[in-house]
DNA sequence: AAATGTATGTTGTTAAAACAACAAAGGGAG
DNA sequence: CTCCCTTTGTTGTTTTAACAACATACATTT
C-alpha cells in the first residue's frame, strides 16, 4: 500500500504515513481491482463503503427508467466516491459507479469510519474532519453550479459565472479554467450560442474576452 | 433553552435533552436575537459558527457585483445554516444571511464542534455524525436538482424528475409535493410552458396528470 | 513552411420556450 | 349557494437559444 500517495489525498491529508497505516487497519480497509467497464456499485443497492481510487478512474452515472445513461462525474486517482451515501446508511444509491479504466479501489467501511473508535485511535478524528471538509467542498461546488445555471438566459448565466470569478480572484481581469466547450457544458448552453453571446456582450461594453481570459467592465 | 425542541432537530436528533445540555455548554453555544431584515452574516467574512434557527426564519441570498439580489434558500425553525462554511474555515462566505422575520439564532462554534473534546464528551460524536448526515443529505438534494435541470428541454427535465419520483416511490403512480408553479421554479422553466408540455406528453401517451398526481406510462 | 487538427467565431435557419393575457376549474369563507 | 381567490390550462406572439454548417484562428507536428 502506497501510504505516501494516500497522505496527499483529500481524505488523508494532514495525517502522517504512520497514522494512515494505523487508521487503515482500524477501519478494516480492503483493496480491490476492477477491469475497465466493470461495475463497482449498482444503483439501488446501499453503499456500505467509501471508495478511494488508488489507480485508474471511475465514472458516476445515472440510468433513468427509459434506459438512458447520463454521465454525472468522473473520479480521478486520489479522489473518493460514494461518500455521500456512506454517510446516509439508509439511502440506496441512485447512481451507478463503473470503472472507466482498469482501476484499484480502496474501500473504507462506512460504519467504522463514522463510529469514533473510543479514544485509542485519535487519528480517526482527523479522518472525520477531512470527510466533513470533502462533503462541504462538494456542497459548495454543487451550489455554485446551481447558482450559475439559475438564470434562463445565456447572458444571465455568464454574468453570474464571471462575476463570481471576479469576486473570487479579487480582480475584474482573470483567466478561467475552461475552454468554450467546457464553459458551455458547465453553464448548460450551446457552445456556438455562448460564443455569440460573448460577442454581443463585448459590443455592449460589458467585457473583453480573449479565449479564456476575461476583463469585466462595470456599468457606466 | 428549549432542549425538547432541539432534540427534534436534524443536528441534535438521537440525543437526550440531558445530552444536549452538556453538549451546548461544551461547545460554548450562544443565543442571539435578530430583528426582521437585519443581517446575520455578510458575504466575504468567514463564518466561524453554525447557526441554528430557534424561532423565526432566515434567508440565504447571493448578491452579484451589479447589485442584484438572488434568493437562494429559506431556513426554517430547527434547521441550520452556514454549516458548509463552518466545515471549511478558510472559505469566506459567498452568500449573505438575513433575518426574514424576527429570529432567535443559536450559534455553535465551528472549531469546537470539529475538534472532538477528548473522550469525556462522547455525545459530541453523535453531533458530528448528525452534521455529516446533514451535509450528505444536502449534497443529495443539490445533485438531484442539477440532474433534473441538466436537460435543455422542458420534457427532458420533467421526465428526469418524474422518473426519479417513480423510482423513489417504487410505483409509476404518485403524488408530488409541488404545485405547478413550484415545480416550474424547481425545474427552472416557465409555468405555463410546463403545463403546456404536460398536456403534450399526455397526448403522446407518456403520462396521466391530475394536478400534482401523476401516472407514468411506459413506452410501448 | 506546410499540413493537420482543434478551438473559436460567424451566420442563417429552425425549433422551442418565454411571455402575456385570458379562460376555466377548484376550494374555502361567508 | 355564491362570491372571491388561487391554481391550472389554453392560446397566440415574440424572443431566444439550439442547431447546423462553415470560416477563421491557433497550435503542433513533420
Amino acid at each position: 500500500m502506497d501510504y505516501h500517495f494516500l497522505s496527499k489525498t483529500p481524505l488523508f491529508c494532514g495525517s502522517t504515513e504512520e497514522d494512515i497505516r494505523s487508521i487503515l487497519s482500524c477501519l478494516g480497509a480492503a483493496e480491490k481491482h476492477y477491469e475497465k467497464g466493470s461495475t463497482i456499485y449498482h444503483a439501488g443497492e446501499p453503499a456500505k463503503a467509501i471508495g478511494l481510487v488508488l489507480s485508474g478512474r471511475v465514472q458516476i452515472e445515472n440510468d433513468d427508467c427509459w434506459g438512458n445513461k447520463n454521465l454525472l462525474d468522473s473520479v480521478e486517482e486520489g479522489m473518493i466516491f460514494a461518500e455521500t451515501y456512506a454517510c446516509l446508511p439508509k439511502e440506496p444509491l441512485q447512481v451507478s459507479v463503473t470503472a472507466a479504466e482498469n482501476s484499484d479501489i480502496l474501500f473504507l467501511n462506512a460504519a467504522r469510519v463514522l463510529q469514533t473508535c473510543s479514544g485509542a485511535c485519535e487519528h480517526h478524528t482527523r479522518l472525520i474532519r477531512n470527510l466533513l471538509a470533502v462533503l462541504a467542498q462538494k456542497n459548495l461546488i454543487l451550489s455554485r453550479k446551481i447558482l450559475h445555471t439559475s438564470s434562463k438566459s445565456i447572458r444571465g448565466r455568464l454574468l453570474s459565472y464571471l462575476s463570481f470569478q471576479a469576486a473570487t480572484r479579487g480582480s475584474y481581469e482573470f483567466t478561467i479554467p475552461f475552454n468554450r466547450q467546457q464553459l458551455a457544458d458547465y453553464l448548460g448552453v450551446d457552445r456556438s450560442a455562448l460564443s455569440h453571446e460573448i460577442g454581443k456582450m463585448h459590443k455592449d461594453g460589458l467585457l473583453e474576452a480573449d479565449r479564456n481570459h476575461f476583463i469585466l467592465r462595470g456599468r457606466p
